[in-house]
DNA sequence: TTGTAAGCGTTATCAC
DNA sequence: GTGATAACGCTTACAA
């Protein structure tokens, strides 16, 4: 059995074509007995309309291109990860699809979204991860591309198509937290890929304890975003007389948290970034990102975009909220 | 200025879009230095062919459906996430595209992806997360809707169109290392939620060191499949004897690696699941699944099925492997 | 080897 | 309120 078409629709009820599609589009227009027929016979055949023959006579193809992020390990993932997760339901509550495509270089994701767009098969893209000298917002806008992006334009122009999350908040708030438990000599722990996240988290961490240079820099200890660079940076900070600790990722926090455990040091407190399972698990305070929101806000952004090509737009900060858990009776024994 | 079509190319050629057409598709049916002309303006202009014409006009849209799992944790979520990246991978290589969409349910899951298809959004689609009692396959046949699966049909009529990892044969690999390690009571941590996948490792591990029922028993612990449940199961695994285990996933052995520090048992050795980055970062040993291989095999499958529908299939099993990694100094000291 | 014609399923436009 | 017509860009016959 063939699949119905609006015409053997048509057909079938006696009605133009025309009425079966307005039936559809404009319900209004048609007549309330006359659009009682067809939408039965819609619901009872199972019919869809063509997404192929809609995109090609709309010249849209209702579905948004996204690159398969591949710096999602499992911990630090998690943020592009639950911003997918968010994003594809956001999409799919608006009628479009998100497309997945592989790339391994910016360049690479470029010539796969122009290519895309051109063949049709998306009508824009959104982009993570962003970092400094990132070419893909200029190379888009030049190519005709719309796009909105997660994550900031750290250098260079200010397209304004962005959402990203306030770090610099984030450290803030947990620096404050700490001190409000009463430590004094508050650490911060980062990576040391020179990440434009990190500085900001480390600025808003420093800020908030008002702290000198170079009490900041004494306070600082940054490794590889892993565990162990948590553990060993954690140790360094306790040789340093520090009590608690910002950490820039959650693994970093879990990393600090073995190794403050290993010297007995229950009072050590620390917060961590993201809000991943494992801190959850643990009992461990974390800055949670907004990625909903972030999603929302994205895809508004280029659907706007979609809508009236000529719209100016500013970046938009979502701000982190601090978690707390309860530590697992197996870890305050 | 517009997209270049077919149409347009070839008024600027002075050739018929036939002629475009076919260098396109049929590059020997046309002289070559025609061709080279042709091939030329295609590269000046940029020219794609859109991919909701030849959707219409071929009657398939070139690409895959799959639901994006929500069981995605930062951490058992792996499995998933790495599948992902290699069906997205590979299917962009064989020209594919995979169309990502949100279901909280499976019946969810199958409506929508029934009217992907019908829509001609989607050719066929992935399934992932096989579970007991699961009605997709049988659900996406009767609909007609074209499927390969990524997980096994734990009951009900074998449809054949499935791949999956061998955990049976990666716990028994996993106690025969541990037995070489000079381990003889080896413990086997696990998830009390049932899952088939959980008894299929089980077996695995009961298999290879020949228990009798009453001692595997006695040597199993099952839990929460979180690092929590892991320490737990490991502290009830030390009291009764044992000096090793295997480990249902990484979770449950990063809970059971902290357990048994935290008692001073350096000796005690651990297998986990899914060689998770947490396991590379402290040096555990873990079974690796060959996601890329089932991403390949399911891929293979599918695309099988839409080209000769009437194909018979029959499940596969990929090997998982034993990976063993360094530990990390601060753990060694 | 190249050109012509028809049709995939939909919607915008305009007539009725 | 409803219906006819044309067009979106492509491919597959078939004719030249």
């Amino acid at each position: 059995m063939n699949q119905p078409t609006l015409a053997s629709l048509a057909a079938e009820l006696q009605v133009s074509r025309q009425t079966v599609s307005n039936v559809l589009n404009f319900p209004d227009r048609v007549r309330p007995e006359t659009r009682a027929r067809v939408m039965e016979a819609i619901e009872r055949s199972g019919y869809r309309p063509s997404a192929a023959a809609r995109a090609l006579r709309n010249q849209k193809s209702m579905a948004l291109g996204l690159r398969l992020s591949q710096h999602r390990n499992g911990i630090s993932g998690t943020i592009v990860d639950g911003f997918m997760h968010a994003l594809v339901k956001r999409a799919d509550q608006r009628g479009y699809r998100i497309v997945l495509f592989p790339a391994s270089t910016n360049d690479e994701e470029v010539d796969k979204l122009v290519g895309l767009r051109r063949s049709l098969a998306i009508d824009a893209c959104i982009l993570t991860d962003t970092w400094y000298g990132d070419s893909r917002p200029a190379d888009l806008q030049r190519e005709g591309v719309a796009f909105a992006s997660f994550g900031r334009p750290w250098d260079g122009d200010d397209h304004g198509r962005w959402v990203d999350v306030d770090g610099r908040f984030g450290a803030m708030e947990a620096a404050g937290y700490l001190r409000g438990l009463g430590h004094d000599r508050i650490g911060f722990i980062g990576w040391d890929d020179g990440s434009p996240v990190g500085r900001d988290r480390r600025e808003g961490w420093a800020e908030a304890l008002d702290l000198s240079d170079a009490d900041a820099d004494l306070l600082t200890v940054e490794g590889e975003d892993s565990v162990l660079g948590g553990a060993e940076a954690m140790a360094a900070l306790l040789e340093r007389g520090a009590d608690a600790a910002v950490c820039a990722s959650d693994s970093l926090s879990l990393g600090a948290f073995t190794e403050a455990r290993r010297h007995n040091r229950r009072g050590v407190s620390l917060v961590g970034f993201d809000d991943t399972p494992i801190s959850r698990t643990l009992g461990l305070t974390s800055v949670r990102q907004p990625v909903d929101e972030a999603a929302r806000v994205v895809l508004d952004m280029v659907l706007a975009q979609l809508a009236e090509p000529e719209t100016q737009f500013s970046g938009v900060l979502v701000q982190p909220d601090l978690v707390t858990h309860e530590p697992p009776d197996f870890l305050t024994d």
